[in-house]
DNA sequence: GTCCAATGTTGACAGAAGAAACTTAATCCT
DNA sequence: AGGATTAAGTTTCTTCTGTCAACATTGGAC
């Protein structure tokens, strides 16, 4: 009759932590950042407002939480789309990502949470970059440079992602173009050069 | 005596708005954008928590005006570097200003003013980027895909900005050098080409 | 000089973060 | 099983913030 198994209201939620994470993720998906409140995520959680506390030491931990989550799942999108498109596929699902969960992406990276005082969000959020930095530097096994050459398609990409989320790119630059055909043509007008040598161009797959 | 004229603690300030402007500005300098709040920028003005609100229709409106200051400053340190620096110094500057304003740039760029509702915000920001467009277009003077070409500068620059105030370059990448050498190794990276023909290193100072 | 609109002030109020003290229920220990 | 321990939730309280409304002051227009 209820939702599935008949919770009963009981004292003990069970799950809490992962309860809150969940509602927490619904109200980024569909409310801006601010709207993320301790109070009214407890309220829709259904539980009291001081329940969080036990989970998390104040509302930046829970938004560092929220934006470990995020960093995961970015990294896992990067991964899948390495596997299916390449280097271009990581880019593109890069500003993807960031289009698709704006305030999670505004989370992960607007200064809110001092990545600081975090160091598991540090953590995770540095293996999220490994994963684009390795794929290149396997595409350009250049040993001087190389990591300035990630670090420039990083700053790409992610840049690319920022001015695209805060609607700065203007209507007209875009054109009739797709989101994602408009991503894929602004990154291909890349190329990297480490020191003056090899160039690659960032749209290009791994072995195409 | 006291501070220089005489000013006895009229009740009308004579110039609050700008005051207002000018105490924040120095939060921003020394505090994260959360200190930021109206109440203290009242106190540390010297006049009452509400005051604000004759200049001010609510804190975002408060939070767009700085912005726009942001914006105007940005820009005027680009046309700077331009004049002395090209191409390679307007990029360069971006990243300067960045690190030098981190809670300005987060404001101007952290989503937490919508730009949507400040159309005076969005009219000085959009002005702020034709200057480094119109730069690179007059640089590379494709007709098709110069567009995206400044596009993909742009984002570049702020996407470096952002990653390296966020404090997400790890030490390790940096290396030796100083910020600015390393800004400038890692925009030295790449390589513009529309379509596929011409290409200018972004680091290029228009005539040499 | 008088009057008034702009500018400031005081004093509310609601909503949020967080701490403290108390309650409930799991689970551990014999 | 049965009590002690303790993790997990709840209530209550304090402080701070944004915002509003009602009142005070004053610089100028006339």
């Amino acid at each position: 009759m209820s939702t599935s198994k008949h919770r009963k209201r009981r004292y003990h939620h069970g799950d809490l932590r992962v309860a809150l994470l969940r509602t927490a993720g619904k109200i980024l998906e569909k409310e801006r950042l601010e709207a993320l409140t301790l109070r009214t995520l407890a309220r829709r959680t259904g539980v009291s407002h001081a329940a969080p506390y036990r989970h998390f030491r104040d509302r930046e931990s829970l938004l560092a939480a929220l934006a470990a989550e995020g960093f995961a799942m970015l990294g896992k999108a990067q991964r899948e789309a390495a596997a299916a498109a390449g280097l271009r596929g990581m880019g593109e699902a890069y500003v993807r990502f960031a289009l698709e969960q704006p305030q999670r992406f505004r989370l992960m990276f607007g200064g809110e949470v001092p990545i600081g005082r975090h160091p598991a969000l540090r953590e995770v959020a540095t293996r999220a970059f490994d994963a684009l930095s390795g794929a290149l530097a396997a595409h350009v096994p250049e040993a001087r440079g190389a990591r300035d050459q990630s670090i420039a398609a990083w700053a790409l990409v992610h840049g690319l992602a920022q001015l695209l989320l805060e609607g700065r790119v203007d209507a007209s630059a875009r054109g009739d173009r797709s989101e994602a055909q408009f991503t894929s043509d602004v990154l291909a007008t890349v190329r990297f050069a480490a020191g003056s040598a090899s160039r690659a161009p960032v749209g290009a797959a791994p072995s195409a």
